[in-house]
Formats: C-alpha cells, structure tokens, sequence
RNA sequence: GGGCUCGUAGCUCAGCCAGGUUGAGCGAUCGGCUCUUAACCGAUAGGCCGAGGGUUCGAAUCCCUCCGAGCCCGCCA
C-alpha cells in the first residue's frame, strides 16, 4: 500500500511496493523497545514503569566496555519513552563482590585484602569515597553523568543489608538442590550440587570467597559454613577455619552469580538487560532460574560483542592501561564516545584513542544529518543517522549546529602551531581554510581536545641530523632570512636562498622544515615565520647547524 | 567441547536489524589553488560484496552448508 513520495526508492521498478514504518527514530534501539514493549503486553504485564538493568562492576577501574554495557541499556529505556513509556535504567553496583585480584596501577599491599567485599575494602585513593567499591562506581556513575544519561543508583551491599532479595534468596534455597541440576545442566558445573550459591561473610575473618556454604536449614533459614579457603583467579586463598551458621536473610553474604541475576531481575522488576558475551553462560543459567525457581518470566536479553582494542584482545577490567570513559573525555567529545557505544549495538568494535577523531567527524556528519544540512535521498539511511544523532544526546539534541572541522586538520595544526600561540594560529588558519565562515560555537572545546592529543603524544621529534650540503642550504636561508623583516619577506626566504645559489626550491623546503618541525612537509613559511618569531626561527637553524659541527 | 562476531576497492571500514542499480576515508594517478609545502577543491583508476546452495519478481542484506580470520566461555565472579 506504500507508494506516496516519501518512501522513495521503495516503490520498484516493477510496481512492488514494500511496507516501511520506521519505529521511533529508526534506530536499533527503537527496534528493541519496541519489541520489549510487545513483549511485556503479551506477558501481560504493567507497562508503567520500564526497567532495563546494567551491573556496575566495583572491583576495578571502569573502562569503556563498563560505560558501554550501562549506556546500551539505558538506550533502550530512552527506546521505550520515545514510545510514549516511562523507562529508567537501574544503575546495579556490585560492590558486594569480593576482591578477587589487584587491579593494575593500584600498589601490591592490596592484596592483602583479597577475598574481601570491595565494600569493606579502604578507598585506595585516599579518603575520597567510603570504600574501594565506592571509588570505583563513583568513576562509571561520573562517566554515566557526563555521557548525560540519567539513572536510578542501587548498591548491592544496601540491597542486601536491606533484604531486598528476602522472598527470592528463600525461593533458591528451598530449592538449591534443583539450581544445582540446572547449573550443571546449562553449563556442566557442578560445585553447586555438592554446595549452595550462597558466599557467607566469615564472622571472623571477615572474607567472602573463602567460605563454602553446605548445610541449609529451611526452618531458621540458616546456614552452615566454613571458612577453609578458595582458589580465586589461580591464587590459592587460605581460610581461616572457622566454622560458622548465618541466616541468610541477615545481609551477610550474596547470592552467587550464578543465581543473582535472576534474584535481581525479578526482585527489581528488570525487563530488560544486554549483556556482553563473557557472562552468556551466567545469564542463560539465570534464565532458567528466574523461570523454574522464581516463576518470573526473565527480562528480554540482547547480547553484544566486547570492546576490543586495536590488537583485537580483550579490554580486561584489571589488565593495565585501561581505557576509561575519562580517557576519552581528555581527546573526545561524550557525544563522540556515545556515538561509539550506540552505533552498533551487537557488533564487534574497537575501543582505542585512535579511534577517537574518526568518531568525531562521524559525529558532524550524523549532526548535518538530523540538521538537514546534507540531502539523503533514503528516509530510512535519513532517519537513522539524525536517530543516532540524538540518542548520542540522550534525545535531547542541541539547536544549533556545531562547527565542523575535521578532527585531523585540527590536529595537525595543533601540531604546527607555536608554543604560547595555539588558540590564535589554529584559528587564524581554520579562518584561512574557510571553516569558521558559518559558526564558531563549539570551536574552543575541539581545539582543546586536540591540544590534549599532541600534549599526550606528541611524536619525539628525530634528531635533526644534518648532511654537509643541507647545512649550507640552511646557511643561506639564514642569510636570507636575517635581511627579512615582514612575512612577506619570511616568505621569499628560501626562494630568494634557492635562487642565489642555483639551487630548486624543492630542494631547499624539506630542509628547512626538518630543522623547524622534524618533517618534510609544513605550513606556508612567511606567515608561519611571522608566528614564531623571527629570532626563534633564526636561533633554531644556528643550533642545527651548530649541532653538525 | 559449547557459543558469538567478522570476511565488501591497495589499506581501514560503512551499508546488513527493516531486501530494491555497493559507498566513504586514507593511499595511488592527473589537474587546480599567481612561486615549494600542509590544507582545500576537481577528476581518474580500482569490487563476479569469502565459496556454494535456498527463499524471493529481486539478495552484500534473510535461511542453510562450507572455507578463512578473530573473540568469548569451558576456574571464579
């Protein structure tokens, strides 16, 4: 029944027309709320309130994959209010873990607290926050604030001192012996037929992964335990040998992972959760448990690829060199990193500060789109990149365009310009090249990302290492040079030293860079001259041909 | 052993969800920008979309099989 203009080339060339409805802004996440949505109406459940869920890891440093596994759930809950719902992503610390590892960057004393929750672990950066669990989620809820996301903040640790889990830890509990079954048979693991995913908190140690739990008594809802250690991430962590009976609704342990989930889910009403392929298994465990134990219909799941860096290895939360959301914030825009975590929702991609201007200008051109500066003859390829274009501004989008430079030119003058005199040369040349003929706004931010970016990698310049003829090309020039006096005089400098002794000009440029920049290749001389200073140019190639003598 | 992703121009990738004449950036070649260069502008070259089958009026796109590359899980959380 399609044909009217607007679905363009959908109409074919033998008269087929194809049914196209674009669902909310034409995005995946659109795609996926919406399908939630139906989803949830077939379960026949309450459509008031939408929760999607991302787990906050509290034991190490929060890099991108972290702010992509909250970002791309929270997209799907903006998904559902642009049905028309009301949505929120719950923000899930997990700082009721324990600490199963040092993380890379913190000092070796910490180990010593290995095997501890993160929450009673000493913040490691001072007194800053409350805990070691408490810096850490501090950093991804700040990424999370500053990618302009909003969200509803929950703490393991409260949830279980609080008995929020209660009705749901019983459930797994009378019922351990069969969430064993279903452990062993998802996934052929079978320590929990023999124990229950329960992690008690010694009483006297006060450590939560050297404890197994054997012994439940349905009537006081207590359990037995000892604290005879665990091999956690090939250390052996010794227990201290007490044996001990808690009541696990005292807040004094946690559900293992196995089964948490599915506690979470439906104790906080979780509709939806994506999840990176590292935690497949867990979650289709917690599947079944949530449906066979709890009797709740588990939340819709989409699962993702992990981040990646540029070598293609896996971005650990406890490998060195992390790259947090922080990191990028320092070159990079936050529209410009949840455009990274938006546009592709399954995909492999990679996560990598070389990444960073590629996204930039990935940015401008989605912005031009949802602008309407650029013609698109597709609807659909229209929709979905101004789509995107707002979801990496949370929906709400700015009213005004951006000036759009590309990341790369910015950064080679960046690279270019005098010490002291950045700001002024970049823009001075960006007038030149015509680009701030519409707008400035949002000038000042680019050129501070990349004036980051060369402060951070600047290139070790090569030791200038001048041949006998190269220093006389630089002679002259000097010659010239000392006789010039405006940059249209800087400008003729090396012509004028070309020209005295025969020689081409092409010749004597790539020297004269190298001595000024360490490259062959630089801007026009006479203006460039003119901005460093003649003198500084003048004592720069003394040195180097000093150098050589 | 179980699962996932990718394979499209010399290189890096986009397009695939929701089928309708394959695109971009870089690189290459040539030209323009009143003298070299960066940048910018213009033009040209370059792809049986990994292979084979299926569905369809129509497949890079959906389904199956195979080949190749990579990743995750197979401790624990």
């Amino acid at each position: 029944m399609m044909s009217s203009s607007r679905d363009g080339r959908f109409m074919t060339d033998k008269g087929h027309s194809i049914s196209l409805n674009i669902i909310g802004k034409g995005t995946w996440y659109d795609k996926a709320a919406s399908e939630l949505v139906e989803r949830e109406k077939k379960l026949g459940r309450s459509l008031k309130l939408i929760r999607t869920e991302s787990g906050l890891g509290a034991s190490g440093f929060p890099h991108i994959g972290s702010l992509g596994d909250a970002l791309r759930n929270y997209a799907v809950a903006l998904g559902c209010r642009v049905q028309g719902y009301d949505a929120e992503l719950i923000a899930f610390s997990d700082d009721k873990d324990g600490l199963r590892k040092v993380p890379a960057g913190l000092p070796k004393e910490l180990e010593k607290w290995l095997g501890y929750s993160v929450s009673t672990i000493p913040d490691p950066a001072g007194d800053c926050h409350k805990s070691f669990g408490a810096h850490m989620t501090s950093q991804l809820l700040a990424a999370l604030d500053t990618s302009g996301a909003d969200y509803n903040f929950m703490s393991g640790f409260e949830c279980y001192k609080q008995g929020i889990f209660d009705k749901e830890i019983l459930a797994i509990m009378n019922n351990h012996e069969k969430v064993g079954r279903i452990i062993q048979d998802e996934i052929g693991q079978e320590k929990y037929t023999e124990e229950l995913p329960y992690f008690v908190v010694c009483e006297k140690c006060s450590r939560i992964y050297t404890t197994h739990a054997t012994n439940y008594h349905p009537e006081t809802h207590t359990i037995e335990y000892e604290c005879n250690g665990m091999e956690v991430r090939g250390n052996w962590l010794e227990g201290c040998g007490h044996k001990g009976e808690v009541d696990i609704l005292s807040g004094n342990g946690k559900l293992s992972w196995k089964v948490e989930f599915a506690a979470r889910w439906r104790a906080l009403d979780i509709r939806f959760e994506a999840y990176g392929k590292d935690i497949a298994d867990s979650v289709r465990v917690n599947d079944r448990i949530c449906r066979e134990i709890l009797g709740w219909e588990p939340p819709m799941h989409v699962q993702y690829e992990m981040f990646t860096d540029r070598g293609g290895k896996k971005i650990s939360k406890s490998a060195g060199n992390v790259f947090t959301p922080q990191v990028w914030y320092r070159y990079g825009s936050p529209q410009s990193l949840n455009l990274l975590i938006f546009k592709r929702f399954v995909g492999t991609k990679s996560g990598s500060v070389l990444d960073i201007p590629q996204h930039m200008d990935e940015l401008d051109d989605v912005e031009d789109a949802y602008f309407g500066k650029v013609k698109m003859q597709d609807e659909m390829e229209k929709a979905q990149a101004s789509g995107l274009y707002e979801y990496c501004w949370m929906i709400k989008p700015p009213k005004e365009i951006e000036v759009h430079v590309p990341y790369n030119l910015v950064l080679k003058l960046a690279r270019l310009a005098p010490k002291g005199q950045e700001k002024t040369f970049i823009e001075s040349k960006l007038r030149e090249y015509g680009y701030l003929d519409k707008t400035t706004n949002g000038l000042d931010k680019r050129i501070g990302y990349a004036l980051n970016w060369v402060e951070d990698f600047a290139e070790e310049l090569p030791e200038i290492n001048l041949t006998e003829q190269e220093a006389t090309i630089v002679n002259a020039v000097l010659v010239e040079l000392r006789k010039a006096n405006t940059p249209e005089e800087y400008q003729g400098v090396a012509f004028n030293a070309a020209k005295a002794n025969n020689w081409k000009p092409r010749d004597v440029f790539p020297v004269v860079y190298r001595v000024l920049l360490g490259k062959t290749q630089g801007p026009r001389l006479g203006p460039y001259i003119s901005l460093i200073g003649k003198e500084g140019v003048i004592s720069e190639m003394e040195n180097a041909v000093k150098k050589r003598a």
